[in-house]
Parts: C-alpha cells; sequence; structure tokens
DNA sequence: TGCAGTCTTTAGAATTGTTCTAAAATTCTT
DNA sequence: AAGAATTTTAGAACAATTCTAAAGACTGCA
C-alpha cells in the first residue's frame, strides 16, 4: 500500500498509543501486508506463532484500542465472534457461511438507494451491507 | 396479519416441531402480534411473566428450531447477542447503536445495484443490510 | 384408553468468547 | 537512573449459549 507508514511505533503514537513491544509486534501482523480480517483468536495464535508470545488479553486490549483509535474496524457478522478488518475505509462484506470467512469488496460500485431517513431523533453512522453466501 | 395462521399447534406442526405446551406459549407470544424482535433473554423474562414459565435452554431450543424451520429469522448486528426477528420476508434494519433497539425497514424501496458477483464456488444466500444509526 | 416409543423439557454443568483484577513489568519524563 | 504512569499478564470472573442425562410429555397403535 503506497504512503503507507511502516513505522509501527510512530503510527501507534500518533493515534495516541505508547508503542510498547506487544502492540508493535500486533501492528506489525495486522499492519504490514494487504488488508486483513482477524479475530481475537486467530491473531493470538499468529503472534505466539511468530515467537512472540503476547497474552490473550493483551491482544483483546489491543484489538478494542486500535479500533477505539480508528486503526480496525469491527465487523460483526456471527453471532459470538467478533471480526476486526484492517480495512477502515468505505467498503462492505462478502461472508462465506459455513466457514465464515470475510472478503472485502468496495462500495466504490454499490449505490443503495431508497434507504428509510434515521428514525427521528437518530443520525446516520454506517450502513453495513453485508453479501451472505454458501458453498 | 390477515392471512395468518392463529392456531398454534398447527402451524407448529406444518413446521415439523411437536406443539409442545412450550412451544405453543412460544409461538403465541412471538407470532400472535405484529412483527417482533427479541433475544433469548428478553423473551425467557416475558414468558416467566406471562405465568407460563419455560427454562431458559427451551427458550434457546425453540429459537433454533424456530429459525430452522423458516419461522424466524436471526438478526447478527451487535457483538455477543443474537436477535430473532418474527419478519422473515424481504427487509433490512436499523439499529440504534448505544441502546441496541432494531427497526424492521421493507426493502421494497430499496434497490442495491453494483453487487460484484459472489466468489467463485458459492452462490448468493442473502444481503443484510444495517443501517446504523446514533441517538 | 393404555402403553410403548420417541421426542422434549429441565436444571445444572460445561463451553465459548470476552472482560476484569491486581500484581509485576515496561515505558516515559526528567 | 529514578519515579510516575501505563501496560501486560495469568487467572478469575462474566455473559451468552450449548450440552447432558434424567424426568416428563406427545403420538400412534392396539
Amino acid at each position: 500500500m503506497p504512503g503507507t507508514n511502516l513505522d509501527f511505533p510512530a503510527r501507534l503514537r500518533a493515534a495516541g498509543l505508547r508503542p510498547t513491544r506487544q502492540r508493535v509486534a500486533l501492528a506489525r501482523l495486522l499492519f504490514e501486508g494487504g488488508h486483513r480480517h482477524v479475530t481475537a483468536e486467530s491473531l493470538h495464535v499468529e503472534v505466539k506463532t511468530a515467537q512472540m508470545p503476547v497474552s490473550l488479553a493483551t491482544v483483546y486490549n489491543a484489538l478494542n484500542q486500535f479500533r477505539d483509535a480508528g486503526l480496525l474496524r469491527e465487523v460483526v457478522v456471527a453471532p459470538g465472534r467478533s471480526y476486526f478488518d484492517t480495512n477502515t475505509g468505505h467498503h462492505h462484506h462478502f461472508f462465506v457461511e459455513p466457514d465464515g470467512a470475510l472478503h472485502d469488496f468496495p462500495s466504490d460500485k454499490v449505490t443503495i438507494a431508497g434507504l428509510p431517513a434515521p428514525p427521528k431523533g437518530t443520525r446516520l453512522s454506517r450502513v453495513d451491507v453485508i453479501v451472505r453466501v454458501r458453498r
């Protein structure tokens, strides 16, 4: 991704987070390659495999902090499990039903027309489109 | 709702479910009035209040069976909690963010254009649109 | 109607995903 | 390097849901 800052300590600091060893390691795994989807559990396995043990609680803390800081977006598609998406831009998701795989698709080409106005007293926050598919 | 069958034992039987006392009681609460959204917990409170005690496990069983039988639709909008919707027709949802309230809106007027084709090897199952709003 | 056979309910235990706690370790400022 | 503030951690706690196995209810058939 051109223009992406690979200096993770700096990026974390810019987001108001101390660049601890653990957070830098997780940020590297999350943001070094292309966009990805992880769960706390999957990221925990990954970071352990990468010889960089980080406790599960820290993985949860970091994911929540990264999300709050706008570095990640939380995607709710399946009951009882939260996915986090490194793509924070406008886009939507395919969700492959039995296996739980998630794929992004850009929202450029997608147009949604005829949405009703938000209930009064509320303002629009986000529109999520989840295209559920089966094998 | 005109045309709706209020003979719950018959409806359950038609869905391949034995019309037990508990299932009939739950079906009555769910389908007697207009469309509704419930969680297992909320329905459990309701059925207890209605002097018709049904164990929480049975509420979970019934909701899952009703969903599998096509009488209910499961809606995933918030992490760690499943909503069930008595409206099984084509429609989408408003989700009011801090309080967790859900509102249906019909999909008649809504058009979604430009969706990409499903990943190969998969076929479309459903498109969910969740309009998240905040107070 | 009575009875066997099958399915359902139930309370409580178990499981799963996530958050909390309080002590130890790390990071930041000086 | 010292002190203050934040973070990490293991394990406990928690919340939502599912499982277990014993007791109860529904069904079909005599």
